[in-house]
DNA sequence: TTTAAAACAATAGTAATACTATCATAAAAA
DNA sequence: TTTTTATGATAGTATTACTATTGTTTTAAA
């Protein structure tokens, strides 16, 4: 008996999803569309902020999960485009909450104060989506993001468009940056910059405070974003 | 027969050398004290900037320089203290740079520009220690650098005094800018923030050039120092 | 110059990683 | 109901990241 009252429910709760449409080059099958892939998913996120990128394996995944490595490799070739997948993710979120936030705002000043706050607690606004742990995949961007193009096949990576989602990022940002100062020199730098301050930042706070000035109590992320304002501040009059 | 004359001729050429006394803790025994230690430093850093430091193993040098694995083992305990000790000894090199070329200077504002030049060019200005190739080493430091301390090591490897050449630099360059602006609230970030910039958007121009509003031309990195020069003045008035 | 010690090479071996391949079964779609 | 698709179970391979042992050079001390 096919009950249609449960098939729409279906339809509807899956409609209501938040759901990223990222580069299908990343994946050969998409993730998002299954219970294993969603699992995948969510437990790769926890499984890396646990072990870290190179102690993370498909082996430890499919454990986690009750399934096998050769299912795993159904839907992500290896583990590193695995990683860029969830990062492009992440900022994918933070333009949705970047877009969302910034809806009406015209003054392009406060526009960018709004950004950099949008992207500094992006972790604890949480837009709602079950199977990803926002704040686990924050960590992972700041601890392990920069091993996504710091590889020997960047440009071939890049060719293909995995990188598409930070760079229409940094693109929005630098727009925002000019309407503020025409004259600024360097808006795609500083844009970057902003994003890239933030996460390393954080990092040092809590690993190597000696590289920092600022503090970062458990998650208290406040200084952080008191810092890149100062910083934009001084930049753009 | 003992030949004095070579004797003094060897011991005069050792002395000439620049040799850094990095944390001891990073190699099993110091490569710079022996033939085979001097080709795992320089074909390291041959093979690293060819393969990446993935691709990177111990069994491909070993190959190289026409030794074994084991030998190499007694060196190093493993890839990733070889790629920190590499990369200690590119700090402690600009640290050297720096102090050489800001020796007798007494502003500041040019010292600070003057350890922007340093750092930037440091491939360039080559202090001629025959078995490191400083503009390949400078690619490592860009490219693989930051894996340095990007790992569940973190903390372990600060423990044990691994950043401290990196953490010092920082320290000496944060109090040049505090005496270029004592009100300057981020003396710590700015100057980490300018040896980060430096290395990602060299980076960013070689190979994500959206991300960057500079570009680097063969290795022409003119315009990284201009950029660096402009954000500091912004900042610092 | 002899002798002892240290350094290095040669070889072998192990557990784990990063996959690939095949086949059976369960679930979903036509 | 049949067919397709998705997953699980199992096995296997080349490579990596080591460790251990033994013998031979090279170097340094006596």
């Amino acid at each position: 008996m096919f009950d249609y009252r449960i098939w729409f429910w279906i339809q509807i709760t899956m409609s209501l999803q938040i759901r990223f449409s990222l580069n299908d080059g990343l994946y050969l099958k998409d993730p998002q569309d299954s219970k294993l892939g969603k699992n995948i998913i969510q437990h790769s996120i926890l499984l890396i902020d646990e072990y870290g990128f190179e102690s993370f394996t498909f082996k430890k995944l499919a454990e986690r999960i009750g399934s096998t490595e050769a299912s795993i490799y159904r839907y992500f070739e290896n583990k590193h485009l695995l990683l860029i997948f969830l990062v492009n993710w992440y900022w994918e979120w933070v333009s949705y909450l970047i877009k969302v936030n910034t809806m009406n705002v015209s003054d392009p000043r406060i526009k960018l104060k709004i950004i950099i706050h949008s992207f500094v607690f992006a972790p604890k606004d949480n837009p709602g989506v079950e199977y990803v742990n926002e704040s686990k995949l924050h960590n992972i961007v700041i601890s392990e993001g920069v091993k996504a193009y710091h590889t020997k096949d960047v440009d071939k990576d890049n060719s293909k468009g995995f990188f598409k989602s930070y760079k229409s990022l940094a693109n929005s940002v630098s727009n925002v940056i000019s309407e503020i100062d025409p004259q600024f020199k360097y808006p795609y730098a500083l844009a970057t910059n902003l994003f890239e301050m933030s996460n390393n930042h954080i990092y040092f706070a809590k690993h190597l405070p000696r590289l920092t000035d600022i503090s970062v109590n458990g998650n208290n992320v406040d200084e952080v974003e008191t810092m890149l304002n100062y910083f934009t501040d001084k930049l753009l009059s």
